[in-house]
DNA sequence: TACATAATTAACGTTAACGTAAACGTCAAG
DNA sequence: CTTGACGTTTACGTTAACGTTAATTATGTA
């Protein structure tokens, strides 16, 4: 119930505290996705901060270029009440989801090849081709990707 | 049984099917990841190359990088009963896979939390606050992801 | 054989996401 | 009052993954 730290961070504080550096945090300011208070010269970040943050490293975890995580962070900040664009936000919400539901297939995959290829090198006995191994399922149509 | 194009491919036929550019086919086989026929002074890509590339796509629609995706390759290659290797190999290969499970983990909640607000944004009602929509039991220790 | 179509190499340009260094302010401790 | 330790802005540097000419060489077809 009593916050440690009162829940204020220096720049340092929270950029170790999150494994990033204070440029990176200053890099995400920049690009706004982050707006800490200002005691005069010196940022003084919250709890609010760090969760907005922790969002931002989840979004980099799965893939987003930080563009894109601004766009989404500014999804949830629509003026209030503009119904008007609720449509077209829920359409780029709906993509994100299926763009990420694409994304968990393929990682599914590989996770699948990966350990089938440690499975076969754990019984010892190898040819030399170095190309068989190649799962041949994964000819399904071959979508292509739409880039980042 | 009887294969259209009898398997082969010039850079640009391969280059549409998949979805990328020549300079792309190019710039790969520069880093080493596929290296086609070569009849004369042009390129002819093959089904392997097909599959290797297919590979690389996913790869890379999963986040990794080209060296990474030529490391992971790599793995495959060994010169043959290079036993002494093949714990480093089973080593990097389930590091690779636990890597993907965190990013599948991550994946996961980010869909979850969209397709929470997507539910919000059906129900019609919004507050204004644009902060409080962020999933609480997202701070959890906050782990520091390792860079890319 | 001429001309439109691709292919090749070489090399400079571009964008994203920070790294890194310079130059300077601030505050507590010795 | 000077030395750290940390903070600030400004701005140039770096790496990855191609894009984009440019200049040149086949290839295929009318």
């Amino acid at each position: 119930m009593t916050p440690k730290t009162s829940g204020k961070y220096t720049i340092k504080q929270l950029a170790e505290e999150c494994g990033v550096t204070a440029r990176t945090l200053r890099h995400y300011e920049d690009q706004g996705l982050i707006s800490p208070e200002r005691r005069g010269q010196h940022r003084i970040y919250h709890q609010q901060d760090k969760i907005r943050l922790s969002w931002i490293l989840r979004g980099k975890h799965v893939g987003f270029s930080l563009s894109e995580i601004g766009e989404m962070l500014d999804l949830y900040n629509l003026p209030d009440g503009r119904v008007q664009q609720r449509a077209t936000t829920l359409d780029r919400c709906r993509t994100r989801v299926n763009d990420l539901k694409s994304q968990r297939d393929d990682i599914n995959t590989t996770i699948n090849e990966l350990e089938g290829f440690c499975d076969l090198l754990g019984s010892l006995k190898r040819s030399s081709d170095g190309t068989h191994w190649i799962n041949q399922n994964t000819q399904k149509p071959l979508k292509a990707y739409s880039p980042r």
